[in-house]
DNA sequence: ACCATTGTTGACAAATACAATCAACAACGT
DNA sequence: ACGTTGTTGATTGTATTTGTCAACAATGGT
């Protein structure tokens, strides 16, 4: 019931496209912040290209820039770009539907269409924007409790935590 | 993203075993049943005797039996015991956290919590009871709207989505 | 025109996980 | 004792995932 690596990294890279805003951003940028394996993104870009989530550009200013608005790429389109199906069984996707046991089974098959609505009522409402957007909420949050746990290192989070 | 074979395969066995109620279900039942391929099957319900979600007897009149009424047996669990974590990233995962990527994107790390926990929440709140109520509920439903059919077969629903 | 930089492509290989199989064995009921 | 049924461990084939490579193509700057 997991997503694979590549659509991990696919999300990281996306995000370091995003937050280059119109600035082409390179490959190394993204290997050299989230630690990927070069050659491996390649491949990943390379869907993300063919999906036209995002465009590219070659040359010593090249790089990578989101194909349309962060506000308009869903995570969903993400994943399915990647990974395929949201589905947890393929009998039950809507994008790639294929026979599988559970068909058999009306009642455990309402359960997983059940399933895979929840997921992508999730990621088909989350932009890429709304996570960028969420990720400078969090880190601000931070920096402020680092900050205040510089001033009052008894009461912050993480030396309560570890107790 | 999605859950593997020998899960959907447990979930059908459970069914069948469910239904069986105080009977010893034997896998040939299964098998035949749902055509399950038997000595995959066998290792499905090895686990799933090994996690106690079911007890098996030996004999010419052995078989399986659930362990605990089917009402306290969440597919939760069930999934759990085959599959592992219920999470789409293990760095998400309540019961079997590892560290993934994603992890250093707060953004993404909360929106994939999310969608963990509306999996959690379907999963663990359904109960192996609730699947065969449901079962039988549209077994019932489809035997109904199959006389229906048969009295006006230009209202049924098999009709309309020809077209 | 040339060069360095950067992306593109396709093929390839290693590692892992998945799905399936088998044979020898152990318990149970009659 | 006998047949039925579950148990165990080892094993195998395959697909997917993950990661790598080398040759190529476009771009910008000099």
């Amino acid at each position: 019931m997991r997503m694979t690596a590549a659509s991990e990294y696919s999300c990281l890279a996306l995000l370091s496209i995003a937050e280059s805003g119109s600035e082409w951003c390179k490959r190394q940028e993204i290997t050299e912040r989230f630690d990927v394996p070069t050659p491996f993104l390649e491949q990943i870009l390379r869907k993300l290209v063919a999906a036209r989530l995002i465009v590219s550009r070659r040359g010593s200013d090249g790089g990578f820039k989101l194909a349309r608005p962060a506000s308009v790429i869903t995570i969903a389109e993400v994943m399915r770009a990647v990974d395929g199906a949201l589905a947890p069984v393929r009998s039950v996707s809507e994008n790639f539907y294929q026979p599988s046991p559970v068909e058999a089974s009306p009642g455990f098959h309402t359960l997983f269409r059940r399933v895979r609505d929840a997921v992508a009522d999730i990621l088909e409402n989350t932009t890429l924007e709304d996570v960028v957007e969420q990720e400078k909420r969090i880190r601000t949050r931070s920096r402020k409790s680092a900050a205040a746990a510089r001033r009052n290192p008894a009461r912050s989070r993480s030396t309560r935590e570890q107790a």
